[in-house]
DNA sequence: GGCTACACTGACACCGTTGTCACCCGGTCC
DNA sequence: GGACCGGGTGACAACGGTGTCAGTGTAGCC
């Protein structure tokens, strides 16, 4: 006891060594113990355990790391976003399962032209042991390629094109697309305006193309005019339904590609000053936060961001795990969120 | 040549050692310049340079954690906010620092009710070499203490208290809420309500303090029942403006503690069927994305959320790197920003 | 009873760095 | 000319785990 009277400033976190003494067993079989590896006896393990649990033994993730060479990290490859809830939901999603298994969750938020070569960098820099991938970096082949080449396990979410060699885990875009325009279609419109999202998000064009089946299933003609483009920011919304408004037969309802674009979309409204829903219906994709914030609340689509955020975490553990060694492709439903953006029109 | 055409799976990273030997140095002249040491030769430093360059060299953190005791990462404790877009824009201003000095970004959402043994838990797990600490989680004396007791270098962003005994960067709310206040009064409104902000948030008292601070200035009354209670969110905004609007002699004007409180008291006005700005001008707090989303976009007022969080980070570093070694609180000006959702009453 | 198989355990090298300390060397000081 | 100094460098031992492999004990089998 005397001796512990000096120094004890920081408190010495316990190594696994200590553990071992304190057990009575072998460092090796600590270590067993902790990374619930077959063939130790219950009683060894329980007397580990309790040793365990005594000293507060965590194990040193860096030196768990370079003598076994994973880092227990993954990381999350996400653009810098105009939809701030987007990617706050994915990061939940995703850091809920980390948390769950241990494991640490590395930022990696891109710029706009993240060469591939920065995304090598930081895998070697960081080692993580895989990589989250959202769209629409992550569709990027030089992306997707550089990290197949390491061999570094990755698990895109939402992207455009479905590669059978990759998992991936997306919303069913082209329903919800598609049950948007039915919906309106449902209550009489017949002019119905859509304002595309960012042509490099996969998601953008299956929206449209459920738009367009929806019409093509009742039989109603395509006008080009009606299909505009868009960015899924606000700005690009607003911009959109100005030149919508300009027309000269123009639409009674209008399907945003997402909200931020459908609050564009209304905000451009009242500066035509056109009344909502009376004189035009409206609506988005995505049930986020910006939905309830505009008058009228938001017609809209709900997809199970965070949900799908954690089967995308889920999966790539499992895979760098060793625990799965075929490739998925996980999909989403989505639901119609009816609000007070849409009505008959004229009503 | 000849033996490099087996096994060369993945490309094995160059280690210290490839360097050295390269360089035709030691491993801990090398370990030297890459760590920026004084007392080497100029000429040596560049050989082991251009060996680094050569051989792509990066060097394995884990090791460098295991040996150095630090990890180089730095954690970012949060709340799980409704504010969505300044926790975005936290993190921007916090990642940019932290790349920019090589450090990587462990995130720390803490729920609810975060256990400063949580805290300590993730300390003794990830081993960070320091702390980004938000309000209001990043106030709890049990949490700074707990991180002072370890020695766990912290900083806070917008805290409650300012501790003298710590580091603090923030906005100057007091300012900002005086001058929300002062241009309502400019603007010839006599009856103005305020909606609080969430009581755990240090900056919901100093805005409504500057609020108070501005009426005395005028030589204007107080009336306890325009001054109401909030959480910061949207729904609690609607909440408090419909309260208010019951009021027997309601206000002219409506100061919400931020801007999502803000846009629920458009939206209840909406409701309550109260032209805008014509009968109630509404004002926010922070010039979040949501300022502009509103129809009238919002009168608000930025704060430098970015600069901030990279203030933060950065004196953060600092600490860690031994630059400094006093307690520092940091003030950043806010400036208002005036929308069409504030005029003179009845205007 | 002897042999094999298998469950369990520990000794020890090794992962790729940094910290410590000793050493070399040229210049300065008396 | 010897003692001293300090910049520049390298040898070597950590750091705290995991991987490998050999050893031990017990049960099952002929």
């Amino acid at each position: 006891m005397k001796e512990a009277t000096k120094g004890e400033r920081r408190p010495a976190r316990a190594t696994i060594r200590d553990v071992a003494r304190c057990a009575g067993v072998s460092i090796k079989t600590v270590s067993r113990v902790i990374n619930r590896e077959a063939n130790v006896r219950a009683a060894t393990r329980e007397r580990v355990m309790e040793a365990v649990q005594e000293l507060q033994y965590e194990p040193n993730p860096a030196a768990r790391g370079l003598a076994g060479r994973r880092t227990f990290s993954i990381g999350l490859l996400y653009e810098n976003p105009h939809e701030f809830s987007y990617v706050q939901q994915i990061l939940d999603g995703v850091f809920g399962v980390c948390q769950a298994h241990g494991y640490a969750l590395l930022l990696r938020p891109s710029s706009e032209e993240p060469a591939a070569d920065d995304m090598v960098r930081f895998l070697t820099q960081t080692r993580v042991d895989g990589m989250v991938l959202t769209a629409p970096v992550g569709d990027r082949p030089d992306i997707t390629d550089a990290l197949a080449e390491r061999q570094v396990p990755f698990v895109q979410i939402s992207p455009g094109i479905t590669d059978t060699r990759w998992t991936s885990v997306g919303p069913d875009d082209f329903a919800g697309g598609r049950a948007l325009t039915e919906h309106l279609l449902d209550l009489g419109h017949a002019r119905i305006g859509f304002i595309k999202g960012d042509p490099r998000h996969g998601a953008a064009s299956a929206r449209l193309a459920g738009h367009l089946r929806a019409l093509g299933d009742r039989g109603m003609a395509v006008d080009e005019s009606l299909i505009v483009p868009g960015l899924f920011d606000f700005e690009s919304g607003k911009e959109a339904a100005h030149g919508l408004f300009r027309l000269a037969h123009p639409p009674t309802a209008i399907v945003a590609g997402n909200d931020d674009m459908a609050a564009g979309v209304i905000v451009a409204a009242r500066e035509a000053g056109i009344d909502l829903p009376a004189d035009l219906s409206v609506a988005g994709f995505d049930d986020s936060p910006t939905a309830l914030h505009t008058w009228p609340p938001l017609t809209t689509v709900r997809q199970p961001i965070v949900e799908i955020a954690s089967q995308a975490a889920e999966l790539l553990l499992e895979w760098i795990r060793g625990e799965r060694d075929v490739h998925v492709r996980k999909t989403f439903d989505c639901r119609l969120v009816v609000r007070r953006s849409t009505s008959a029109p004229g009503a």
